[in-house]
DNA sequence: GGTTGACCTGGAGTGTGCTCCAGGTGGGAT
DNA sequence: ATCCCACCTGGAGCACACTCCAGGTCAACC
């Protein structure tokens, strides 16, 4: 189990330092071990969380939400259906996201379509 | 060719009435009509533009963005070009967005299978 | 003629999620 | 001994995209 400084865990990450920060801050990252000097020291494990909150973070779950689920997270065995049911409703939005993408990414390509007719009319071979 | 008040504007479009205001403010709308008492009067042109913002808007691309092409689309029949590459590099990003939500979502998805077991084990028949 | 309600304007305020800053500490290299 | 650098803290500031507000206008209905 080897330990990361902030600069090494904003790297793996992807979160910046400052971010690291502010999520300690703030409650989504909690139990953050320091060394003599007060200085933050990652686990692996810690990555892994992070990795989790990544996840989240880049499917749209706003802060709020994810701090419910930290919240969970730290309530042991107890809290494991909650979480599911958490995890499940997002899945479901990040489903209705995707669809909603793909239908007006089809608009976008429709329009892309409308203004090469254009170009070959107005710039013919 | 009907005309439509702010408030049904509003309705069609998906944008609340201070949004209709504020895109006609900083010039993602321009030309709207207004009748002899100064109050803005939308035609099917402007619905249909209102179509092309949401659009754009819901597929995350930037207002900057979306100013940018508002000008070009402005600027009349030489501006096609650019508007089409603008266009193709945005349906680019937006396939991005869903290949990189897709991704997430599977690190969900596995997720939820884990607490699934859990609530198993946790809680048999 | 008065009230209502939809609309107008300029400008201030809000929520979200960071990001930056000033001032300070501690440890290692020169 | 001194310098540098990565880090610390609390708190201010920022970008984005709206959203709200005060004070006013106008047309229509009672």
């Amino acid at each position: 189990m080897s330990s990361y400084s902030p600069a090494e865990t904003a790297e793996k990450s992807g979160f910046s330092i400052d971010t690291l920060r502010y999520y300690e801050k703030i409650g989504l990252l909690s139990g953050i071990a320091r060394n003599a000097s007060g200085r933050r020291v990652f686990s692996d494990n810690d990555l892994q969380w992070l990795g989790m909150l990544r996840c989240l973070r880049e499917t749209g779950m706003p802060i709020a939400e994810m701090l419910r689920y930290s919240e969970l997270a730290r309530g042991g065995a107890e809290t494991v259906r909650e979480r599911l049911e958490l995890l499940q409703a997002h899945d479901r939005r990040v489903e209705e996201q995707i669809a909603r993408l793909r239908e007006q990414q089809e608009h976008v390509k429709f329009k892309i379509g409308f203004y090469q007719g254009a170009v070959c009319e107005g710039a013919p071979v």
